[in-house]
DNA sequence: CTGTTAGCGCTTTCAC
DNA sequence: GTGAAAGCGCTAACAG
């Protein structure tokens, strides 16, 4: 390339990555962009890599569990929040008998790990050691005995509280048949808790509904022979909700008038159950750019930003409730 | 780290690597790797793949369309056997507005690629150039106005068709409302008229299918009032089929009396959605193993292996159809 | 303003 | 058996 040319390697870099305090002749400047046009000349990441000892890779952990609609949003919306910080966004979808964590970013060469899920301590020193910056996302720091006001994390579930708290007077929970998703259902679980005793309504009936008809019936019968009664169902997501959908028609009742029910996601199915599924919607381009700042804060070696805005949560309000 | 074993650099690279053929002494092994142990030595993965001007990460490259359930299945099943390859597979998922594919790969230098969505000439010829191996997936490459037998593109259309062909005489098509996953229903629709023509069934009756009730009523009523009447829906997927069964039950009607419906994922909602929905189900570990194959006998510089076994399709029978 | 050089960490080749 | 050295492509620092 620098051959090609007849110009000096660096400078050849300073043409190409548009260095900026360096007075290159206009004349030279074409001939490398010339010479790079013909030679087909792409820069190798590889080694703008070892030289920086970082690349401007964020590598993304997805958990083992069944991703949905909603997840496949984020990691887009995850995507687009990185490449507007010049961070390019890659996904891992971590499974049972896969790579180990280590062979990944060893692979990789991230800058940053942003990980929906928690890893070993050793893999994170590990990490940390080799220069990448750690972020884990959807967990609370505050430890599992916290009793703080409702975080972001349980937000969800005070959302739905709240809304079905207006017509009902003992709320149930709705916890999914997978174990896999109990970091993420079970602060949600909280947050109704959290918003039942605000309110002054009585605890949550927690119970788990797996996705079958005939299961979710069995839960809807326990429910509404509880003392007191429950009326009224925060369901883990939408896949949850229309579960206890199909236990209500299988017991003949109808939902909200024997029981309501709200979801979260709102996902494509949602719309169309029977009946359409009331449900809450996270604002997912703003938790992107809430991590996509962490990340590029992280990697500028700035402060933990904390002037960043709540990410807002939103109704969907249809007919379930 | 050679420094501190008081070994050659090229020895440890060969303690490091196991590399055969090699005969080093158990001590100075031993040292070897009680040296990298304590300095937490890990290998770069940027050195070595500037060194070999390869790594061992193959790139999937996800579309702009929502990605559901049946998509995360997919990408956790390549994750697994590409790692059981010792390829490290990691996903980007295209979006509107992000980065441009060449900021992708060159971030990246995977050693291969391996795209869901199709991608311009010049593009893959750059990829090529850089050593890419270049795979795209889900498409068949006899272009649009190919007349041969039912490939595994369409698979799924026929499945559904000759399903319904049982107890119909006359076939619908639900087509999404999403112009992005046109590539991707086109086939699947395609299938479904030659299956119908197969099997001496008059063409199937194409209509987009929003996903809102009403819309899907209008198309129903349609369905209802073609000529010869239309009584079996084979739907683009899911969310599709449970649209349709929406509008039957917005307009007092009822899956299968009425009007049968048959989608495609077998997605969790599927299963709890009034009727339950019969489904086709991808034998997605299969395309896994089948995409893991073509990219390493293509690393490999192996001959296009055709001894490849065709996925399975299979149906996941329930009440709708 | 332009050209040269060193070195990021690794592997391969060659010399001891 | 082990050690030294070159070079993958890049950029920062320095010399012309």
């Amino acid at each position: 390339m620098a051959r090609e040319a007849g110009v000096s390697r660096a400078t050849v870099s300073f043409v190409l990555n548009n260095t900026q305090h360096q007075k290159i002749t206009e004349a030279t400047r074409r001939r490398v962009l010339t010479a790079a046009e013909k030679l087909g000349y792409a820069p190798s990441a590889a080694a703008r890599t070892l030289r920086y000892g970082r690349s401007d890779v964020v590598l993304g952990l997805l958990p083992d569990w069944p991703l949905g609609y909603a997840a496949g949003q984020l990691v887009q919306e995850l995507t687009l929040a990185f490449a507007n910080r010049n961070l390019t966004f890659v996904v891992h979808s971590g499974i049972r008998g896969a790579r180990s964590l280590s062979e990944i970013w060893k692979a990789i060469t991230p800058a940053a790990v942003l990980s929906f899920e928690p890893f070993s301590d050793s893999d994170a020193t590990a990490m940390r050691a080799a220069g990448i910056e750690v972020i884990v996302a959807l967990y609370d720091d505050k430890g599992p005995g916290s009793d703080e006001n409702i975080t972001s994390a349980n937000a969800i579930g005070a959302a739905q509280a709240r809304h079905l708290a207006a017509s009902h007077r003992r709320l149930g929970y709705a916890y999914p048949d997978d174990e896999r998703v109990a970091v993420f259902a079970g602060p949600r679980a909280d947050g109704v808790r959290k918003a039942c005793a605000e309110l002054g309504l009585p605890e949550p009936d927690v119970r788990t509904v797996p996705l079958t008809a005939d299961a979710a019936a069995d839960a809807v019968r326990s429910w509404l022979a509880a003392d007191p009664q429950v009326t009224g169902i925060c369901a883990f997501n939408d896949d949850v909700a229309m579960s206890v959908l199909a236990g209500l028609r299988r017991l003949g009742l109808e939902a909200p008038r024997d029981m309501a029910v709200i979801g979260v996601d709102d996902s494509p199915a949602a719309a169309v159950s029977s009946p359409p599924l009331t449900s809450v919607v996270q604002d997912l381009p703003g938790i992107a750019e809430l991590y996509a700042n962490s990340v590029r804060a992280a990697l500028d070696g700035a402060p933990a930003t904390s002037n960043q805005v709540e990410p807002r949560i939103r109704l969907e309000v249809r007919e379930s409730a």
